[in-house]
Parts: structure tokens; sequence; C-alpha cells
DNA sequence: TATTGTTATACTCTATAACTATA
DNA sequence: TATAGTTATAGAGTATAACAATA
């Protein structure tokens, strides 16, 4: 190897195989989210909203977490309210408008959360211990 | 082979707090690339498919590689003939059509491995050991 | 009969811009 | 003036189904 042994970072290439493996498994962990919730018919953005919603959680924080658009969550709102699952209650501060679940909504919550934590669990041919240092390298790499 | 005796699996929670960590890291990677490009003024899926396109190939193989449907790598294949970046060819097998870079084709996939592998690369900030452990983990992620 | 690719179409997810209502 | 949410709209990305050509 010509690298200094002060010249620790990736290559182009490392960097890019790297990137495309770790993308690889996000997409291999979606799809298990997709085929865990697919029994129970809710499109994935309901499913991962009505997992969110353990206590009523203004739409903007749902915006955050989620990683969308204000927009978009009053689309996810509106959905969730059609199928009964929330409902939208004001805030102290009027503006705000809060996203409440209803029993029926977190009780399907439960199925959601027990269909994905099952017996396809993510991560389950690794030891804790490995486990463990994964997650701790991922952590890494998103401090930046 | 029987499991462990000591229940080594992950919990639901811990598998869920893994999943969402990776995809949060293959999410700060897809943004990454998405940066990186944008001086390029190249829709994603293009500069995906022109980095992919090292030599003339199978429209099909095309689709295994992006993990996408055959119809939708007609629309790619198109637009990349549009934008001169490639070429259809009949295969000697005369159902197959191979998608081949022009050179200006090959020219840009060497403007966007450059854009991709530069100052910005993915997991610099982990030492060359760790991202050998963290490439040996995702790999076994994958082998499922 | 199975495989490669194409066509036409349609759908899901998601954002942008302009707006309303509070604060 | 700044923030939360909404409305209307639009666009990207991608799939499905039926089909054609070749094997």
């Amino acid at each position: 190897m010509k690298e200094s042994p002060l010249e620790d970072g990736p290559s182009p290439d490392e960097s890019r195989t790297l990137a495309r493996l770790i993308v690889q498994v996000a997409d291999r962990a979606r799809d298990r989210f997709t085929t865990a919730i697919e029994p129970l018919g809710l499109p994935v953005p309901i499913a991962r909203t009505v997992l969110l919603l353990t206590h009523p959680m203004p739409l903007r924080e749902i915006a955050d977490q989620l990683g969308c658009d204000p927009s978009y969550v009053t689309t996810l709102a509106d959905r969730l309210e059609d199928r009964g699952l929330a409902r939208r209650v004001t805030g102290e501060d009027r503006r705000v408008k809060l996203l409440e679940p209803t029993p029926a909504g977190l009780e399907l919550q439960k199925r959601i959360a027990a269909a994905v934590g099952g017996s396809a669990a993510f991560a389950r041919q690794l030891p804790a211990a490995d486990r463990q240092v994964l997650s701790a390298l991922l952590e890494r790499l998103l401090e930046d």
C-alpha cells in the first residue's frame, strides 16, 4: 500500500463500495418492513406514521421525524383520519395541531410493531456483540 | 446446528432501532450522492445508470443491477439515448439489446465518479480498520 | 413455451407555492 | 413579522399489463 499512515481516508472506490453496501442493506430493511406489513393491507407511509404516534404529536414534529415536508404531513393526517386511526386536536398554542391516535390506531400500532419486530427481525443473524459494534459504527457515521 | 442456548437474537426494539439507523445512514449516503451530482444537472436515475455503464450491458442486467422493472429500463435507456450518452445495440441473441455508452457517456461517467468519490467521500470519518469492520458486518447482513 | 424488450398507462410518494390563522 | 398548518397542483420515479419478436 502506498498510502501514508496518516492518510487513512477511504479511496473513492472504497467509499463508493461502502455506500453501495449500506444502501443495499437499507433497501433490504425497507423491503422487510414492506413485506411484514403487507398482510395488514396498509401503505407504507401510513404504517410509518401510525408507528410514530405513541402519543398526540404536533404535525410539525411528525414532519421532522419522518423527514418530510409539512404539507405532506397534512396529507398523511387526512389519510389517518379517513381510516379512523387518528384525529386532529388543537394544541394549547392554537396554531398547533396535534395528531392523536384513536384506540383503533393504537391497536394497529401494536400489530404493526409485532409484525415488523417478529420472526423476520432485522439483523437477527448477528450476535449481540456484533450488533453493538454495528450500531456504534453507524452512529459515528451519523455524527458527521 | 441448533441455536445457542443464550438467546442472542435482537429484541423487537433493538431490531427496529438498528434498522432505523441503517436507513438513516443510507438516506444520508443518498443525499450525499444527490448533492455531489447536482452541479452536473442530472436526474439521479440517469446518473446511476451512466455510472453502471462501463461496457455495453443488456437492458435486463441493468434492471437487475438497479433493482427495478425492465419496463423502467426502457425508459432509462430512452433518456440516455436522448441525451447522447448511450445507444442500443442488438446482441448476438437477437432478443437482447445492449446499452452501450457513447464517448460522451464515458466522459460523463468519469465526472460523476469523481464527484461522488471526491472531498465529500462517504465514511471518511472512520479509520480504515473501522471501515473494514463495518463492511464485513454489512456483508453478513446481506447474506441472509 | 419462455425470455427480452416495448408500449401505454397509471399510481404512489412527495414537494413547491401561495394562502390562512394564529402568535 | 414569524410559525403551524392547509390547499391546489405538479412532478419524479416506478410499476403493471398486454404485446411483439426471437429463441
